[in-house]
DNA sequence: TCTAAAATAGGAACACGTTCCACTTTGGTT
DNA sequence: AACCAAAGTGGAACGTGTTCCTATTTTAGA
């Protein structure tokens, strides 16, 4: 859209633009964080972050895009975070661990913000491929990470296969705890155990 | 509800609601089949199963119970027929690949119908639990018996565990897969890794 | 500075899940 | 056989995601 200067893949437009984006983000989340899923409704979203319906739907397509973009944002906070405070740890299961208690108890403190962006990375279909391939790659690189802090690059196709199997875990365990059929110590208990099964060394 | 005569924990009513009940869950099972979750549409439900919108509702409280009963008992069908021809193998690993493989075949012979049976999984809420940790529970035994053909019952909370796990990966494979992240080959794939990751002997 | 194109505002309209209501039918009890 | 409570019918109505349209404002380029 802008003529030059776009920096890499994503070109973000104008500074007025960049700005509504950001207004409509902050709008999703805290109408998320406040009653979860149901409460973020596009035309309180809209009133919200002071922008029309119609520009909201240029923004974002769908109520799903919506969120799972503002997931995709909060959750490359997390990435950022956690790349400059790295978690401790002697073996490479106890720093997944940490790592993912960390991000979990994060969520788990706003049970209602996890609920709403969850729920809609669950839901997402083909047409929000693109986001949500971002997410799981941030996801993945945060473990991988965890699994070899010091940078080896000399990661197998059977690490990422591992981080895979317990970004999928956390992933369900997530679900599971989202939808109140799991309480938070159980799906700590669930992520410990998969990642003793798959990182004993 | 009926006054005598419930053989268990579920009581299905008279034969009419019975009746009823199942010409539901066919029309339901049919229009998944033809246009995947959009076209389960509630009107269309009831005007097929030959039933009162209202009918419709006072069997199943949403969309989404629908959706999850049927996955239900489609899944009641495929234990059955797993259980009267248990998969053959040597090991562990290749008779839950196989066992895996044979399910996830069969479900994506069928894209559509697999589409709004999962989706309807992964956006139930707590309302639901009841029927999904049904379902949960005969993934989780399918998985066992695959493991354990001859009537182990020494089920270890190892194997226990490493069964949820491998549910989990499947769950998220079938995800990936039916939102178009994934081919039917890298679903195979990633099932197939994280069952020898998991159950290396 | 002026102008054409793009973006936004404001809001009506539509679709589908869900609720509700008045009326009718059914099935078991007396 | 008459009766009553439960179940079912048919359809109106409501809420929210989504689409669409026209008028206005902003932006980029000549």
């Amino acid at each position: 859209m802008s003529t030059a200067n776009s920096l890499a893949v994503e070109d973000l437009g104008s500074a007025a633009q960049r700005d509504r984006r950001k207004r409509i983000l902050d709008a999703t989340i805290q109408l998320a964080s406040q009653g979860g899923f149901d409460a973020v409704q596009m035309r309180a979203v809209a009133e919200r972050a002071d922008v029309a319906l119609g520009t909201l739907y240029r923004y974002f397509p769908s109520k799903i895009h919506l969120l799972v973009s503002a997931l995709q944002r909060e959750f490359e906070r997390t990435e950022t975070a956690m790349r400059e405070r790295p978690v401790e740890g002697d073996t490479a299961a106890e720093r997944v661990i940490t790592a993912l208690k960390r991000t979990t108890r994060g969520m788990q403190s706003d049970p209602q913000l996890t609920e709403a962006l969850t729920r809609a990375f669950m839901f997402a279909d083909a047409s929000v491929a693109t986001e949500i391939h971002q997410v799981g790659m941030l996801l993945t690189s945060m473990l991988t990470r965890a699994m070899y802090p010091e940078g080896h690059d000399e990661l197998t196709e059977e690490d990422v296969a591992i981080a895979r199997v317990i970004g999928d875990v956390w992933l369900s365990a997530l679900v599971g705890w989202v939808t109140g059929r799991t309480s938070a110590a159980e799906t700590g208990q669930q992520i410990e155990v998969a990642v003793r099964l798959l990182l004993r060394d």
